[in-house]
Order: C-alpha cells, then sequence, then structure tokens
DNA sequence: CATATTTCAGTATCACTGAGATCA
DNA sequence: CTGATCTCAGTGGTACTGAAATAT
C-alpha cells in the first residue's frame, strides 16, 4: 500500500521539502551508522576534530550545537571504540582536551563513503551541475541561519 | 558567545546543509504555529484536508506518513477548536470521516501565512529567481525519495 | 566569592510498538 | 474466522533543565 499524493498546499513551500528531504537523508545516514556502531553526533564530532584539531568538550560542543551536558557520553563512547582519547589540559585543569586518534580518522573516512553514497542516492534525480547548484544555494543560506 | 565555525568536511555534504537548514525552518515554524495553539501535524493535516477534501482517518495516516496510532489525538486537537468535524462513515462504520469546517479553512490560510513568513527569513540571501531554481531542484529531488 | 567546565539525574517531547475494541 | 479501522497505554531515543563537583 504506497502513500498517496503529498497535498499541494505543502508542496509549494519549498521549507516543507527542505525539512522533508532533509529528515530522510539524516534517516538514511543513520541507519548506515547504525550499522558500523556509529551514530550521527559520532560522525559530526570526529568531523570537528580532523578539520581543525583537538578541542575542549565546551568547545566541540560550541561548534556541533549540541547541548554539552549530552558530550560527555558521546566522548564516552568514541573513547571506548579508540577513535578520540581524553586528556587534561595543564594549563587549565577543568578542561578536557578531545584528540583524534589514528583509528579515529579511519573511521571517518568510512563514514564519509557512507555519506557520499547517501547523498548519490538523494540526490540521484539531479545531474552533476544541477547538485553544485543546489550545493551553491544552500551554502549561502547556511551562511545567512545565524542572524535570521 | 557566538558558535564557531561548521567542520567543513560537514559543509561539503549537501546532505548535512538539507538536514540542518530544514531542522532550523521547522523549528523556526513550529514556534510561531505554537503561539496560535497549533504544531506542524495540525497544519499538514488541515491541508492535506484542504487540497483533497474528507479523509479516513487512515487514508490521512497515509497521506502524510504519520503512524496511524497518533492520528486519533490529533483530529481530537482539531476537533476541539471546531477546525475539522468527524462522522461516521454510514456505509462502512469502522471508518472515521474527517472533514474540513469553514474555522479549520480560516486557519489554515493563517497558517500558510506564518509558513511563508519563515520561507521568506530562512531564503532571504537568495534572490526571486535563485528560489525558484531552488524549489524547482527540491520538488525533483522530493519526488525521487520513494524509490530511492 | 564569582565564573567556567565537566558530569549526572531528571524531564519533555516525539515516533513507534503492541494490544484491545468495533465492524466488514 | 480473517482482516481493517480506530483507540490507548507503554517504550525508546533525543534534546533540554537543573544542580553538583572541580578548578580558575
Amino acid at each position: 500500500m504506497e502513500p498517496a499524493a503529498t497535498p499541494p498546499t505543502l508542496m509549494g513551500l519549498s521549507t516543507y521539502l527542505l525539512a522533508t528531504i532533509g529528515r530522510t537523508a539524516r534517516a538514511r545516514l543513520a541507519d548506515r551508522l547504525a550499522a558500523r556502531g556509529f551514530r550521527l553526533w559520532h560522525m559530526a564530532l570526529l568531523a570537528a576534530l580532523a578539520d581543525f584539531g583537538p578541542h575542549a568538550q565546551r568547545d566541540l560542543a560550541r561548534r556541533l550545537s549540541i547541548d554539552p551536558s549530552d558530550i560527555t557520553k558521546l566522548v564516552d563512547e568514541l573513547a571506548t571504540t579508540g577513535c578520540v582519547e581524553r586528556t587534561r589540559d595543564p594549563a587549565d585543569r577543568r578542561r578536557v582536551a578531545v584528540t583524534l586518534t589514528e583509528a579515529g580518522r579511519a573511521a571517518l573516512a568510512e563514514l564519509n563513503a557512507e555519506a557520499a553514497a547517501v547523498q548519490d542516492e538523494v540526490l540521484a534525480p539531479l545531474s552533476a551541475s544541477e547538485c553544485e547548484q543546489l550545493a551553491g544555494l544552500l551554502g549561502r543560506v547556511f551562511a545567512g541561519l545565524g542572524g535570521g
């Protein structure tokens, strides 16, 4: 039994399409990551460490817009699988520096491949140049989100 | 304290941008609807009734991809505010026909105005023709979601 | 003392599961 | 008896709130 047609009133709203497509892409990637024992936040956290080097946990929370109280468990999980290491900052011993390990870097490469596969799936209706167009438009919209 | 820069590894994924922008737009609209006593599913349900006429509750669930067990409460809420009416289908008394009232149609018009306002906000960085481009690309991606 | 980081316990919300009631 | 619709209670995951512990 297939789902019936979506109401045109909603189809006409780009924000509805954005939210629905984003939700679907998110869910598909989450499924693939789960098969490898990871979740979406794990990938985002590893990406932040790979791109910007070691972070205090508080800075990870700020960069990824996660609630600081949820970082602890996230880092715990990545530490037990050897993807990151925790070390006390000797200069400010309140802070816990989180660093990416080689295993973590290798894991991130695999997760990125999964993300690329999901992207190919979701954007299949578009040509290569249309994908670039879309990426450009989305990048500008994303950049404008802070202010409103 | 502003959030730090997003990792380029994530920025390069259109699916990440899609999910994040969609999430933000969704949250902003949810806030505006809440100020009027509605939630997102209320608007989607009213839109389905406005576009396609009366539905059995089961058909609403299929059309909007909501879990059937969550429809009851949703329709309850819209019925107590007079936006919809329930009537037993005399031909098949298992089914409950849900119809849009005039009050419901008026409410939907206001909610649509809120959605348009959020869209203007979110897509502010784009020109009118770029908004159309984006809508076209998103429409095709959305249409392709069913199969893969 | 006031502030900042990390940590944990509790709450709120949403989508989903499972079962029961009604009816074709 | 089988299958469909509607209803409700409960579960699990995620995000947020509040407060304690440690250190500046």
